[in-house]
RNA sequence: CGGGGUGUAGCGCAGCUUGGUAGCGCGCCGCGUUCGGGACGCGGAGGUCGUGGGUUCAAAUCCCGCCACCCCGACCA
């Protein structure tokens, strides 16, 4: 992407509606726009982080066998009323609206009461299972207060998968390899050292859920942690008898704020019995499938990611996430430089690395700064100098360091040599 | 939903106490000079002052209602 192109630009000034970090920035570079309290639009920059992470979450998924599908925002009342969740006070964050001929309806903020009606209909023998449907699609929860940018929004993407089991040993098997999944997602996204499994109540079903939860003075929860063992239990729960059953002493806990990036539950039937969801076992036996629901905030994570790596001088994305690897910055446009970096450019995009390439008519001291502001996990500076030496100046946006490096040594450092 | 605060140009703000032609910075347009860490000069464009009502000869400014936004709290299967 050619900067003298990309429509959205960033300012000087910090948005006065805003006092979470993730937000002042995200804004402040373009990433995203705001629409209402805890409502944002995603922009170019900031849909290509979106993407970045939604397409690591989908390989985690797949990987375990997950399949991707998609269900509606519009929810049918009916079918919330089968499991008690239409009443408001029961579900009170709902959004609720009606058709012209006065049916009710309401804005998705889970889907289990969709998904277990689909797979009444697809799954009748236990042959077909475990199966885990998953989605990433937008939630809508009617917050009392919503706050912190991205953190708790009124409308956010989420990924939220759903396991079907003929048995409680099926489903732990596949619960415990979504837990595992879960820790390599956030491995991937770059927080993998300071986001922790978490013990935090488990509703109805199971004595806990399992939350991950990723260390941030911006977080909402306080949870007691164990570094060494990298578990963790919730605030919610943190009582002598859960201390006991994980085998863990005050004493050996600190007490830290944490953003819960992800929750996974199991559910037992509490879905799957109002719907009737049952398969044939091996003898013949009708049985009732136990669930399990994996929940992963793909928003709320951008929001979390650039909270926890920014600095003075504005965004730092992991690689893994950012809109951009390469920041290309060329100095002044005499017919040397924009050669060199016209060429570059070429080059990259070609082999496939995410570039942008800031080809506006600026100061350096401009084109730096937006660099560092957006993120870039590096920048390279092309100009009349580097042109004339005949090499590229590369520096990393954590580093003070740049290295003047040849065209060869400059691709083997960005990882591509094509 | 309780408490506190804020709404004036695309963004950040001053003006309001004491009513009288709406201002600054950033950004934007034109010209010129600049060009390795957010350049400078000159000239310009851009505003129903959140919204509805009231008081007044006159309201951004005073009074009442409403709406939106931020923070704290409560809430968060």
């Amino acid at each position: 992407m050619r900067l003298s192109r990309l429509f959205t630009k960033t300012s000087k000034n910090v948005p006065a509606d805003e006092t979470a970090k993730n937000a002042q920035l995200l804004i402040q570079a373009g990433f995203i726009h705001k629409e209402m309290a805890g409502v944002y639009s995603f922009l170019p920059l900031g849909l290509k982080v979106v993407n970045n992470i939604s397409q690591i979450v989908r390989e985690e998924m797949d990987a375990i066998g997950g399949q991707e599908l998609l269900m509606p925002a519009l929810q049918l009342k009916e079918r919330y009323e089968a499991t008690g969740r239409w009443d408001d006070k029961v579900v009170d964050n709902w959004f609720k609206t009606k058709l012209v001929n006065g049916t009710e309806l309401g804005l998705g903020f889970s889907h289990e009461e969709n998904l277990s009606p689909i797979v009444k209909q697809f799954i009748n023998s236990y042959k077909d299972l475990p199966i885990a449907p998953y989605q990433i699609q937008t939630k809508f929860r009617n917050e009392l207060r919503s706050k912190s940018g991205l953190m708790r929004g009124r409308e956010f993407i989420m990924k939220d998968m759903y396991s079907f089991a003929i048995s409680q040993e099926q489903h732990d098997e596949f619960y415990a390899k979504a837990q595992a999944a879960y820790l390599k997602i956030y491995d991937r996204l770059g927080i993998g050292d300071s986001t922790f499994l978490t013990f935090a109540s488990g509703g109805s079903f199971s004595k806990y859920s399992h939350e991950f939860q990723t260390l941030s003075e911006a977080g909402e929860d306080t949870i007691y942690l164990n570094r060494e063992r990298k578990i963790a239990i919730n605030k919610e729960v943190y009582t002598d008898e859960v201390l006991a059953d994980q085998n863990l002493k005050r004493e050996e806990l600190e007490e830290v704020r944490a953003i819960e990036v992800g929750n996974i539950f199991s559910l037992g039937t509490k879905f799957s019995k109002p719907f009737d969801v049952t398969v044939t076992d091996e003898a013949g036996k009708l049985v009732t499938l136990l669930m399990g629901c994996y929940g992963l905030g793909v928003t709320r994570l951008m929001g979390t990611i650039a909270e926890l790596f920014a600095d003075d001088k504005g965004l730092v994305w992991p690689e893994a996430v950012a809109p951009a690897k390469v920041y290309i910055a060329r100095l002044g446009d005499s017919p040397d430089a924009v050669k060199q970096a016209d060429g570059l450019y070429d080059h990259l995009t070609q082999a496939g690395v995410g570039v942008l390439y800031d080809d506006r008519d600026m100061r350096p001291g401009a084109k730096f700064a937006d660099a560092d502001l957006l993120g870039i996990p590096y920048r390279v500076v092309v100009s009349d100098k580097t042109a004339a030496a005949g090499s590229y100046e590369l520096k990393a946006r954590q580093s003070e360091e740049s290295h003047q490096l040849g065209l060869p040594e400059l691709l083997k450092s960005l990882g591509t040599t094509s």
